[in-house]
RNA sequence: GCCUCCUUAGCUCAGCUGGUUAGAGCAUCGGAUUCUUAAUCCGCAGGUCCUAGGUUCGAGUCCUAGAGGGGGCACCA
């Protein structure tokens, strides 16, 4: 491991130490012969690339343009400047690309709201500015001030030091930042999988479409947050670390506390801390964080994703697969302007939610009644799953999972599930097999899971029961972990939980969907990464 | 944890069945150029072929092991 070179962060060879040398070499002239400082300061007045561009009016750059050509006829006056309508603008951003035409630089200069060309001429802005534009490199962070024109091409750009007085305040062109790294290759950008996910910094300057992937998703989660606040929840922080997991079934990881010296886990689930709230006394609640767990990675998973969940007292169900409806409906509306999204190569329709049952869904994809055990084996056996000591229910959802999922393609909620499947959910009062839960599927992927809550302590105590001791041998670790019983949390509901719907959905997945990436990673900042070197 | 594919210049990529001194474009460096859009033109330079072994007269290429990554599987009530 210590001897491995890494790939990302290589000794420097020749060349690179050469490319780095030049770029050092500029810091130093920067510095050193142009009084320069080449880490910048405060710069005030600047507009944002993608507002400087609406600022552009072509009645006053037909209008210079005109005053220009006039001004060249013989025997002219000079096109007075005071006659020069073009808005004047002081833009900032990264270079990422450099025209040197001789005595005239065209820069493209990009920030989060898009790219915009900059233009320097030696005759307008003069030596030492002009100097400073010619040696800027691919990753300076640059500003520039001047009027908002076109080209001979017809292309929106600053021209430099034009249309206003330039002083030390507000000078033409100005290096804000010298950067000492190797931008990636300036056409074909940076397509690495791996160093775009471990140097995020590149990549989202390199790739706009990346930005803006990650720009709608904090729109969906201030929208998911303002849809909620606005329908009376309250949002809340429940811990991260705890002593005892719960909530869910999945592996934690484990911490230790020192001053207490005890071990802590990070959450699983905030299930059970909202659930207390509920007890406490406030009625709509809802949390949008972290949950971590200690399992596999794959296009669908990152060990620390993000989920909303939320608990309505006095609801069940039904009331909480309304909420999820008129939400997804509401972002796909608000956040991408649509209520059909494109998902790959398919339309999804997020006005029209279909209901369906587990079992008809079952018995609609499999050639056999979901009844019919024996069938059931020899599907699952040629699936390739474990059929030996799996009992019903639990075979039937294997190879439902196997069958089912893909086709569900438009929003599905999935309803009356065996009750054996979900032992922490009220059961229907008049038809006890069946369970008070949803999930809600879109493209083949879970989307979110909801229940009828149970409340009543007793059952839920001899759930946990059941729950620690199916747990042995080969799940040591998890058995181990689980045989902790939370007590606290069964007082809670002693002192008395209101019925109530409660809802989970996961945040990285809904933003999958409504941005069109496939995997959580292209949705994640930063995925979690094997660490180099 | 398992299967499979990938790793060649700073970046993006060629490199055939093992055969001279491993190539290109961009970037960089020097020069020309005041309307470019991946600017163009001329010139220079740039390599631990992921690492370590092995087979061979000869390995970027074949074999073994390892590292990192992509995809899939398992795990994820």
């Amino acid at each position: 491991m210590a001897d491995q070179t890494p790939k990302n962060d290589p000794a420097p060879t020749k060349s690179t130490a050469q490319l780095l040398g030049d770029r050092r070499q500029k810091l130093k002239r920067l510095r050193d012969e142009l009084n320069q400082d080449p880490y910048g300061q405060r710069t005030d007045g600047l507009t944002r690339l993608a507002a400087a561009r609406d600022q552009f009016s072509e009645a006053a750059d037909t209008a210079h343009k005109a005053a220009q050509e006039a001004a060249k006829e013989e025997g002219a006056a000079p096109a007075d400047p005071a006659a020069d309508a073009r808005p004047v603008v002081a833009v900032a951003g990264r270079v990422i690309q450099h025209r040197a035409m001789g005595n005239l630089i065209f820069l493209s200069v990009r920030d989060d709201s898009g790219d915009l060309q900059v233009a320097v001429s030696k005759k307008t802005v003069g030596q030492p500015d002009f100097g400073l534009a010619k040696m800027t490199d691919y990753g300076d962070i640059v500003t520039a001030r001047g009027a908002l024109g076109t080209t001979k091409t017809g292309e929106v750009t600053v021209w430099a030091g034009e249309g206003f007085d330039v002083s030390e305040d507000a000078p033409a062109y100005r290096i804000l930042t010298k950067s000492l790294a190797l931008p990636p290759n300036k056409h074909h950008g940076l397509t690495d999988p791996e160093t775009r996910y471990r140097k995020r910094y590149v990549d989202l300057y390199a790739n706009p479409e990346g930005m803006a992937t990650m720009k709608t998703r904090s729109r969906i989660i201030k929208a998911t947050r303002d849809f909620f606040t606005d329908r009376d929840f309250l949002e809340v922080e429940t811990p991260m670390m705890q002593a005892i997991p719960g909530g869910a079934a999945a592996r934690p990881f484990e911490t230790h506390h020192n001053a207490l010296d005890i071990d802590l886990f990070l959450r699983i689930a905030p299930e059970l801390y909202l659930k207390r709230l509920l007890v406490a006394g406030m009625p709509r609640v809802f949390e949008i964080n972290r949950n971590f767990r200690n399992e596999g990675i794959d296009r669908s998973h990152n060990p620390e994703f993000t989920m909303l969940e939320l608990y309505e007292a006095y609801g069940d169900l039904y009331s909480v697969m309304d909420h999820t409806e008129n939400l997804f409906r509401h972002l796909a509306q608000t956040v991408c302007g649509a209520t059909t999204l494109l998902y790959g190569e398919v339309q999804v329709d997020y006005a029209r939610f279909e209901r369906k049952k587990y079992l008809d869904l079952f018995n609609e994809h499999n050639d056999f009644d979901h009844t019919d055990h024996a069938a059931l084996v020899k599907k699952g056996d040629a699936l390739g799953l474990k059929t030996e000591g799996v009992d019903h229910d639990n075979l039937l959802n294997s190879v439902w999972e196997e069958t089912v999922e893909q086709h569900l393609i438009q929003p599905t909620f999935v309803i009356d599930y065996p009750a054996s499947l979900c032992p922490l959910t009220k059961r229907k009062p008049d038809e006890p097999g069946i369970a008070e839960r949803f999930e809600l599927f879109v493209c083949g992927m879970e989307l979110a899971n909801a229940y009828t809550e149970l409340n009543d302590p007793d059952v839920q105590e001899a759930n946990f029961k059941a729950q620690a001791e199916g747990l042995t041998g080969e799940d040591a670790v998890e058995a181990a972990i689980f045989r902790n019983i939370d007590e606290d949390f069964l007082e809670a509901l002693r002192v008395g939980m209101p019925p109530a719907g409660g809802l989970g959905i996961g945040i990285d997945r809904l933003v999958m969907l409504l941005t069109n990436q496939h995997s959580i990673r292209d949705v994640i900042l930063f995925p979690l990464m094997r660490p180099q070197g």
